[in-house]
DNA sequence: AATCATATGTAAGAAAAACTAACACATTCG
DNA sequence: CGAATGTGTTAGTTTTTCTTACATATGATT
């Protein structure tokens, strides 16, 4: 048993993914289309999501629920996968940099409301 | 990162599980009709599948190639689930196990043509 | 040899899921 | 205020999957 399963291999539909992720189809696409991530397409045109896919999606919902905007997660993916993009960082200026803590500061109460209903996968098992 | 994952998690649609066994579609659920798999449905009625049922169609898919007939491979499958099952194993009288492993003998030989053309899922990783 | 059973192919018509494109809108930014 | 951003929603279309039914190759039974 235990067929090999790669984290990178086009598994899953984006009706999975909504549901891995909750996020909408019009979000999930949103990302693609700010080309955060790069999900495969069938013959068909239908999108296919890999593993890694979901993972980069929870980290994008992440960050968007503290505030940073798609140019600030792209530039963190961009820093992640760029060994030499420490130097690029400095491309954000000091006046993003202080908008983007201040939103940060500001989320940070609204989401003290909201933390409880979180991670419930529970929806997975029958 | 890396989302929890199950392995009988409902994740993948049809046409995933027909590349990562190469079985058709017809087979698939030619199996499920007979009850080897039990894949979950969406609300609208499509078959959805979990890793551990891909490892099970695997294995049907490789017992079938052995010359295992649907009604043997039931009984295979009994037995792993059933502890007690060693008894019920019982059930195939010597005449069905003679038929079973005199078509295995036939079997084995043709296998040794095809047996190199296997294992190949290189069509996942582009 | 003729018939039967098994596992799979194939075709048709229907329904669900996913796609793109467009417009709407609330919130935040400059 | 006016522009930009992130998301909702709707419409029309295409792809995917479904069920059902009939066809068929191979091997087993008589």
């Amino acid at each position: 048993m235990s067929s090999e399963i790669r984290r990178t291999m086009p598994l899953l539909p984006i009706s999975i993914v909504m549901q891995l992720t909750e996020l909408t189809a019009r979000q999930i696409r949103y990302y693609e289309e700010h080309d955060l991530i790069q999900p495969h397409r069938t013959e068909g045109n239908r999108r296919m999501f890999s593993l890694n896919d979901v993972d980069t999606l929870l980290e994008i919902k992440d960050m968007l629920e503290q505030g940073v905007n798609m140019a600030g997660i792209k530039k963190v993916f961009a820093m992640k996968n760029d060994p030499a993009a420490q130097a690029q960082a400095k491309e954000i200026t000091d006046g993003e940099l202080r908008k983007i803590l201040r939103e940060e500061m500001r989320q940070a109460q609204r989401m003290q409301k909201t933390s409880l209903r979180q991670g419930d996968l529970s929806r997975f098992y029958q």
